[in-house]
DNA sequence: TATTGTTATACTCTATAACTATA
DNA sequence: TATAGTTATAGAGTATAACAATA
């Protein structure tokens, strides 16, 4: 009997090859694996992605303008600020006026802020390691490396 | 004069690195820039990026069911249901009675869907060389060999 | 009972237009 | 005239619950 060849045929496993052979495939099935995870592990802090990043460009850059964050995250300016309120209302952060420029707000971690991200980072760069734990050391860095000739 | 050790400190250039030192990050603005150009490319035949991805795989399995894939693409089954529609409706895709299962739908290209997909996957191998164009051959089949460890 | 496909619906994410205060 | 931050709102993407038909 040979029923793949009828008409109308079904499929038992299916072939994903094509799909596999493009960047744009794999580097979006890997981000969202990679995501998936950090959601799970990051909502005991309740934080998403976005919060998280925030909060760690705001740490590692005291200061920063909520401008300089929309360029740096390729965040648009209205999606930022329910961002920067709820992490104001939760006294992680706190608005300083600009010190050379009166349209703008310097934004730096309290601290309960300052924790928090410490926190996160840690659990961040642990989960990094679960989800790549297929790779060795050496291949989690040229991954980064050829990742960055793509985007940067 | 060194207004950068003042209380409120601005900021000149945003330092990024410990962002990019994440896999998460960098697989994400990766994946990111490749998927804006495709979007940009994929425009002229009106495809959006699931749309091109559900045509591929009917492509390489006629008589693929919804369920399988949601599987393969991770799509729940209600948000599949207007995808089909809409390349059933454009007449891309034909359903078909499942040989051997009456509540499935076997999925099949028609003619036209045929044709696009063949031009859809030359436009799209073209365009993956160009966000990728920094990388060499090597470089990119080494690049997908590692995002396969992370998600498959 | 379980599964396929579906409807309705809610929630989140992303995008655009327009306003204010300041440069 | 241009920019920083904001409001309101629209659109796209993603999620859950529940149903009919079939296994």
């Amino acid at each position: 009997m040979n029923t793949d060849t009828q008409a109308a045929p079904h499929v038992e496993t299916v072939d994903t090859s094509f799909l596999e052979s493009l960047m744009g495939y794999n580097t979006r099935r890997a981000a969202l694996s990679i995501v998936e995870l950090f959601m799970q592990k990051m909502a005991v802090y309740d934080l998403r992605i976005v919060d998280f990043s925030v909060l760690s460009l705001i740490g590692h850059n005291p200061g920063i303008t909520s401008r300089q964050l929309c360029s740096a995250l390729n965040i648009l300016p209205p999606n930022l600020v329910g961002i920067i309120a709820g992490l104001d209302k939760r006294e992680l952060i706190s608005r300083q006026p600009h010190p050379h420029d009166g349209r703008a707000t310097g934004l730096h971690l309290t601290t309960a802020g300052t924790d928090l991200l410490r926190q996160g980072e840690v659990t961040a760069t642990d989960l990094e390691l679960e989800a790549t734990s297929r790779l060795s050391a050496t291949e989690r860095k040229t991954l980064i490396r050829l990742l960055q000739k793509i985007y940067r």
